[in-house]
DNA sequence: ATCGTGGTGTGTATCGTTACAAATCGCTTC
DNA sequence: GAAGCGATTTGTAACGATACACACCACGAT
């Protein structure tokens, strides 16, 4: 494989003045570039990007870690931010942490090996007791909830906001049983609680009982997950008329799940989720759903990561909470 | 950021002892080890991959370009060939091509910057005038169809024999007049000829006329895409009771088009996708789909990739076509 | 006492590129 | 004709890690 000093010596130049074609630097004759640009051409000489990364001491790379690339979620957030992060020159490598805490530290490690130049962070497993573990000096960008007092950029999903708006639209329209299909973990400050949180707030803010059989625990984050969740909900006798769930993927399977029960939605009951995931909007029925706003996710992410390459003397982390809107479908109707 | 001269310093060895600690060299003392293990823990060293790459020569690290991250298909599959990938120590990066020539193009390039040790390429816009461009010396694995004599590795999937097990099945079930719903590229050898071949064949075998109007091209191969074609279908007045559609997205897209104009799946027509994505387990109704044994692919992929990194001088490349399977659901019921 | 042997540890010389400073060139100006 | 001044071009010296060959050491065999 031809290097920048075989180039040079077929060019008769130095290797500095190759380099300078490679880098569009401004002093150099056009005739010479173009000499340099055949021997190029001639030996089918490419740039060794290790040699160069080595060299500049920083790798055009940001990582992003996620839980796991085939949720439609992060795969439909991964693809506006290769996007963006494409359009500043960047390459983006997708890490996949399995929402394991371990796998999040080694992402974080990964970076801090100077493979990445920045991280964004999609973390579901770490809590606060990792705070100090962030304290890196390889810019990180977390998604997700605060993990209190790190010093770091930070872009949370209107959570509670978001479900209790999802929630008060069930109520809206006519339900008056609430079921919430959530996460594993409600005691932590997680996702799972915050959406939690959100609904009750919209149960005991319209007078609603709260009746604690109507919320079921998911197994396993995913539409087999809800298909079995709202099996259990029929299968117990519940009476119920609204389904809040803790992800559009969720809610595609309790969709099935009623399905397989014979039960129809939206007419025997009403399910709304949480993403607006693009398959919402071709299910049938269609799901209605909350709207995060993921392209503000995705270029927030990006822009506040690239930022913080740019390397500014005052710099603060930032916290945003994203906005969002309630997007009545079928599944509500 | 500490080098590991740093960390031979403290620790009073030499940056060579450093290195063989790092690299589990077998003649280390266990004490000396042990002070090393401790001066690195002290400074917070962590190995700078780029110098480790240039001077190893190798990055660790494999390609794999897909058209879309966030198509459910390759979500799926690249889920699996990272893990795969993972477990034989290998980091994957995910291109997106965006379907495109240039950006296939591109990627290869990339590969050839010594970015990555090798590349999987899931080919849909390269053609046999690349074939050319193709040889290159990085190793590489394409998924999709073949280009003519290119000397790669290649796995295919069971385009043809797969669609017309599908049509096959809707005959089976009692349709008569069914629609195919195709991409926009029936000319060259491309996914979309073979798909369109592997109808055609199961039709001619039954002795039914294969109606010109039944085929419609997608404009866009999303569940969009899906949707209208299914409103042309319909709105054509076209009396079908079949539709054999190019992948699973595009399926699901078309019975939300036929749920649109009130017409029943399956009761009035049914409907056969391919590719057995995730979410066809879990739609209403469920989808009947050819499943083309997508760990086979990953899994096939990455030990092909592999067995070509570790430099076989008698390597030959190989061509596979995959296995599948008809998998019945309510679709077609 | 000498030699060999295998386990340990250490210089040296790169890998391919680029930052920086210094050198050279071509041309104008006095 | 010499000085002056940008525009171009070129050495030199790293960036941080590792392959390789060699040096050293202790201990048992001769």
């Amino acid at each position: 494989m031809a290097t920048l000093h075989d180039v040079a010596k077929a060019a008769g130049v130095s290797p500095m003045t190759v380099s300078n074609v490679l880098n569009k630097h401004p002093h150099v004759r056009a005739e010479t570039r173009e000499r340099v640009l055949k021997a190029i051409d001639d030996l089918g000489y490419r740039v060794n990007v290790a040699a160069r990364n080595l060299r500049a001491g920083r790798t055009n790379t940001i990582g992003f870690a996620v839980p796991e690339v085939d949720r439609p979620y992060f795969a439909q957030l991964a693809a506006r931010v290769i996007a963006r992060a494409q359009d500043a020159g960047y390459r983006v490598v997708i890490e996949q942490t399995g929402a394991d805490r371990e796998n999040e530290l080694s992402a974080i490690v990964s970076s801090r090996t100077r493979m990445y130049d920045g991280l964004i962070l999609s973390a579901v497993g770490l809590g606060s007791a990792d705070r100090d573990l962030l304290t890196t000096d390889v810019p990180m960008v977390i998604l997700g909830e605060s993990v209190f007092g790190s010093p770091v950029d930070h872009i949370a999903l209107p959570n509670e906001d978001g479900t209790y708006a999802a929630t008060m639209h069930l109520i809206d329209q006519g339900c008056r049983r609430i079921a919430m299909i959530e996460g594993d973990d409600v005691s932590r400050l997680s996702v799972t609680s915050l959406r939690h949180a959100g609904y009750r707030r919209a149960l005991e803010e319209r007078g609603l009982d709260p009746d604690p059989s109507f919320v079921v625990e998911l197994h396993e984050l995913s539409p087999e997950g809800g298909r079995r969740s709202a099996h259990e909900l029929v299968d117990r006798g519940s009476a119920i008329d609204g389904v809040v769930c803790i992800t559009d993927t969720v809610a595609l399977g309790v969709i099935r799940g009623l399905a397989d029960r014979g039960v129809s939605v939206p007419g025997d009951v009403k399910v709304v989720g949480f993403d607006d995931i693009l398959e919402a909007r071709y299910s049938v029925p269609s799901l209605t759903t909350i709207d995060p706003d993921h392209d503000e996710v995705a270029r927030l992410a990006v822009d506040l990561l690239l930022a913080r390459l740019a390397d500014s003397p005052d710099w603060q982390p930032k916290e945003h909470v994203t906005g969002f809107r309630v997007v009545a479908r079928e599944s509500t109707g």
